[in-house]
DNA sequence: GGTATAATGATATATCGTTACATTTCCTGC
DNA sequence: GCAGGAAATGTAACGATATATCATTATACC
């Protein structure tokens, strides 16, 4: 028997394996789309290439990993042309930074109440971004005993994702 | 009546707006040096002055703000030696690193299992460390239902502290 | 004292992100 | 179509953050 998900009723916020790929990008850009619609900005081919190069990574990718992996019009891009796409798809919702280690990601879902939950694995940077229901309801508990108000909050954890970590071994 | 602490039993993580400083100070110094005799490492009179700076600002300081700040034998310190210092008093847990601000604070109190919780002020940059116990157990929840082996986390939470925001205002 | 290890000093360089300003593209109203 | 204006891009230079390398000095231990 191999280590499956016990609760199909809650599934990992993994990617699978394997998995239809385009069918993940062609999603996330569909989305895209919709929420430039609502928000008023052009999902332009600039910004449409950073966030699909992002799409087809499910792994936190640096701001100059992306501008060496580019192909504009047959020339490198500057960085300040990646950091703007970047800016405008953080705003939008379509990408977190992760600031612990200075790189991006494409959202996984719709965007949740200024908080965000990053699972990073560190044997192969695959990354997950779970619903943070709980942490949310956490750091509301730490506010109202300090007297803090939260406004926003980034959780980072590192570990091992279920393909990394040793199959059987319970340790 | 004004918003203080409704319970004395958790006293808030943010420092009193006056306190005895020279023995916050001292405090973490000497903690500093408890430390090293356990871990093996000196603490040095660089990295005393790195993190008796960091304990004097209860606020995120970005190395190179600790490099214009000091005066070490009459000169202004190179980059890498503030970096040197700080990877060390890092890796003994004297020293936290705020992610999302690329500055580093002098860590509060004694380490928790590789989580730590910050909660930082978007007007007045005042940090406060609060027990991530809560925390801990979010992460662990949302590990046990992903098949995630989180090794640390890092919550970084902005917003309002209990001086900055408005007394009565219950907005 | 002699030796191994830890820490520092000094210089250069890598990596990450932004400023400034000119130019182009795209939408809108005519 | 086409002028006008806002949004987006192109280009170059720069600023901020962090590390590499190697020679030198201090400290601990025998």
């Amino acid at each position: 028997m191999k280590p499956s998900s016990p609760t199909p009723s809650e599934p990992s916020p993994f990617p699978a394996r394997r998995h239809d790929h385009d069918a993940c990008i062609a999603d996330g850009l569909a989305r895209a789309e919709a929420v430039c619609r609502e928000r008023g900005g052009r999902l332009t081919e600039n910004r449409r290439a950073v966030l699909g190069l992002l799409l087809a990574e499910h792994r936190p990718v640096g701001a100059y990993e992306i501008v060496e992996r580019f192909d504009w019009k047959r020339r490198k891009p500057a960085p300040v042309q990646i950091y703007r796409a970047l800016s405008f798809l953080e705003a939008a919702g379509l990408v977190h930074r992760i600031a612990s280690r200075n790189a991006y990601v494409a959202c996984s879902g719709p965007k949740e109440e200024h908080g965000t939950v990053f699972l990073v694995c560190r044997d192969c940077g695959t990354f997950a971004e779970p619903s943070g229901a709980a942490v949310g309801l956490a750091v509301r508990g730490l506010a109202a005993a300090s007297g803090f108000e939260p406004h926003s909050h980034a959780l980072e954890v590192t570990g091992r994702c279920p393909d990394c970590r040793p199959a059987g071994g319970g340790c």
